[in-house]
DNA sequence: GTACTGATCGGCT
DNA sequence: GCCGATCAGTACG
């Protein structure tokens, strides 16, 4: 098992209140390559992002702050880089709040490639089948052990979360409208990894055969 | 590979 | 009760 905090995301990596201190979009973008990990007592969970989703503060019915902070959502109206986690469908999914205290936008993780404690997440999961480890946002949660008790945690100080700089994709994002939404189903706000395997949704989406794994990437250039 | 269906349950009204 | 930023299973090309 690999050692987290070694040489995959050391904990100067780790992504700093500026950097969610911006539009929801921009940090959608580019929180792609990053890692995002869990720790469940000495154990690392996680992998790199390879899929996200912008939810806006203004003119974004689809979002979760649209109506204002209530019990259940009252820590998307926390500081930047708060984990926002809930429930949806019997499944939770985690966010990252972005810009600040009572704006009201997050980032949705959909998809991870898996790389700290997979065998721990395959587990959680209930299969051996790495594309369905964590390939899409229910899954995440699942294999990464999140459930509303990470809600509100600051991830750019725990020390049970690390959220880290690691590859660089930006030549190869596509963007789509997101998932599984009703409403402004037709804004263009969730960023993909061209080419990853671990994305989730359609493959003719890609603008290649979703091949590509970013660990490979980085083996080979090491 | 794509499209469609229905189970599931926490948090709301 | 009702709903949903989901997913696993099924059917089909």
């Amino acid at each position: 098992m690999k050692n987290l905090n070694s040489f995959d995301l050391p904990e100067s990596n780790r992504l700093q209140r500026n950097f969610f201190q911006r539009d929801p979009e921009t940090v959608a973008r580019e929180l792609l390559g990053c890692g995002f990990a869990h720790r469940c007592g000495d154990e690392w969970l996680g992998g790199w992002i390879v899929e996200t989703e912008a939810y806006l503060a203004n003119d974004d019915p689809a979002c979760h702050g649209a109506r204002g902070p209530g019990s259940s959502n009252a820590s998307m109206f926390a500081e930047a880089g708060s984990l926002y986690v809930y429930p949806i469908h019997a499944k939770f999914c985690v966010n990252l709040v972005t810009e600040g205290v009572d704006i009201g936008s997050a980032v949705l993780i959909r998809a991870i490639e898996p790389v700290w404690g997979i065998d721990i997440m395959m587990q959680n999961r209930g299969t051996t089948d790495p594309r369905r480890i964590t390939s899409g946002p229910g899954m995440i949660c699942s294999a990464m052990r999140v459930d509303r008790s990470s809600d509100g945690i600051d991830v750019t100080r725990s020390s049970e979360w690390i959220l880290g700089v690691g590859h660089q994709v930006n030549h190869k994002v596509i963007a789509t409208p997101r998932i599984g939404i009703r409403e402004a189903a037709d804004l263009p706000l969730r960023f993909f990894v061209d080419g990853n395997r671990y994305v989730s949704g359609l493959a003719r989406q890609h603008s290649r055969p979703r091949r590509d794994v970013l660990g490979q990437i980085n083996q080979r250039s090491s």
